[in-house]
DNA sequence: GATGAATGAGTCTTCATTCAT
DNA sequence: CATGAATGAAGACTCATTCAT
């Protein structure tokens, strides 16, 4: 039982791993299942084909972001600048927690190989993002470009940032993601 | 002659417009072909196989991106305000004069077919940008990070930005590329 | 030792059922197994292999199908039309005993999975019926025609007949297998 | 042109002869392909997929049988006896020039691979079959039993004849064929 | 030079069979 | 004894690449 679980487990991560460097469709199913130390026929036991184990790992993966976001956001009232930081930290956990998370959702996301499920998952995930820029935009405290364009010039700073850290080429240090931070802020910040 | 190397210019387009949107390996021999309007076999007369054919591509648009950078580039002793905003817009002039180069570029750096040569001609680009960047901070005008990590804000938020523009989610006025060439200035410039 | 030989028996009906009903390549040894309501590992414990199950069900069936046919079959000195009546109704006998035996027998005979034991077995049950029409020719009573051709006749009339039956084509009526034998005998006896 | 003629038409005799010999599931592309002297890839050039080759193989030679039906079929007030003679022959002509063609329509037909097109075509040939009878019950020459049943009658002896001739048990010469055809007109025919 | 029919290596996926529990 | 999770061999099918025309 205590196996099986973690059998399914495994194949989940050799998949998250192999879609986030190589994509879907350079990833075979004898990749993923030499990576997660079991046999090809064993994911069918768990997953319906290669369609679905990239949209249950995507789903998952929206999911758990979706709730890093959420937990103790700042309250209402608090300043944008607080809640940005809340945002802005809660990627970089997320990414310290499962490494190729973030990555693998955003080179997929768009995929040919998405459900409507996993679409519609992703967009509520944009939306928190989206609803925190609206208000700040509305407060006069965003710079007034669309929601859309803010969150693609944070989301790609961070994305980039990220490829670097794994690539090894920037030192991944707390100094280094406080100026990135402050980077952002001063990207979307009113002047 | 003329006859050739349009034929062989129908299949270089055919093979970027795919490979933006697809991907190498979602992108089939005979679809390049019927884009471009000629016979499967006759894509080898011109490339030795299908990763010949992505390299190529990629090295003539990180070539073509670096000539635009290069064109009219400010003098040394001119701001880098001034140098930032040449690049910036350079970035933008080299996608309206070739729609999926910018995108095809971001999608397919780092892919598994890239050879030795087409990195180093990336890496050629990034320098370039780099050293920017690092005269930049010499002068305490540029953000004291890492130029790597500068590159990653301005490149991912440019290219996030440029997909977004692709899809229809933004409207691609001038004032839109002023407002992000500004927020981009903003993020990386020391305050 | 009871449950044992139940299991045995339960697997073996579902054998024949699927077998007959879908043939034996479109049968796999989970929907046997589901059938006979035990796990697919218990179906080795009973039969080697696929191929064994089918051989076993074969012989098993083309077994009864000879008693039936020697049971209380009628005297040496009785009259060909009274025998072949006897061999008639047995085989009538036989399909509504077991539904789907003469059908499986049918369909996987000349098949690519019977081995040696089962083509014998099945050659000994057409020598009975052959013997039949060879003492019958002698006397006169029956057509001139290979022995052979004469079982084709008999036995593809009944199991084409039993095919529509079992479609719900006709309506398997007394009237209708009265009818059916006495055309049999028409085509079998000398005019 | 000549040659990819030829190819579709190796492809298709391998097929049938493979279908009719071990059944639709039993036959393999690569066994197909080897037969017909190809590459296992050649046969998707020129059918969709394996279904698709059973059942243009399927429909080309129920029309075949079809139209040696109707050719030359005698006058509407000819006797019932010269019409199945007719239909009788017509197999008989049908089988020598298409040797797997019968057993294979008839094994197949009510398989599960078969599309509506398949069983249409074939319900048409039997409602030709069908109306002969019909005529002749009407003309109380014809055995009164439910058309479905005479004809599985007749083409039930017919084609386990054929299996034998097919096997060698049995030899096809004139005198046989003769003797089944007045056999099986015996069989249906009024007493 | 240009073509596209032909190929077979490499995919995804199924399923008979094994074996640890 | 019974089970069903795990496996990998084998099947259907795709597609990069070749080569005869």
């Amino acid at each position: 039982m205590e196996e099986a679980t973690s059998k399914r487990e495994h194949i989940l991560n050799a998949g998250l791993n192999l879609f986030a460097e190589r994509g879907f469709d350079a990833t075979t199913i004898p990749m993923i299942a030499t990576k997660a130390e079991v046999g090809a026929g064993t994911i069918y036991r768990y997953f319906i084909n290669k369609e679905n184990l990239v949209n249950e790992l995507f789903q998952q993966y929206v999911e758990t972001c979706i709730n890093i976001l959420h937990e103790h956001y700042p309250e209402t009232n608090s300043s944008p600048r607080e809640q940005f930081r809340h945002i802005f930290n809660g990627m970089v956990r997320f990414t310290n927690e499962h490494e190729h998370a973030l990555y693998f959702i955003k080179t997929h996301n768009h995929s040919h190989v998405l459900n409507e499920t996993s679409r519609e998952r992703f967009e509520e995930m944009l939306n928190f993002i989206r609803s925190f820029f609206e208000k700040g935009k509305e407060q006069g405290i965003i710079r007034d470009l669309p929601a859309n364009a803010l969150i693609a010039i944070v989301l790609g700073a961070f994305l980039e940032l990220h490829k670097l850290v794994r690539e090894g080429d920037v030192d991944p240090n707390a100094k280094l993601f406080e100026g990135v931070e402050e980077s952002c802020w001063d990207a979307i910040r009113a002047h």
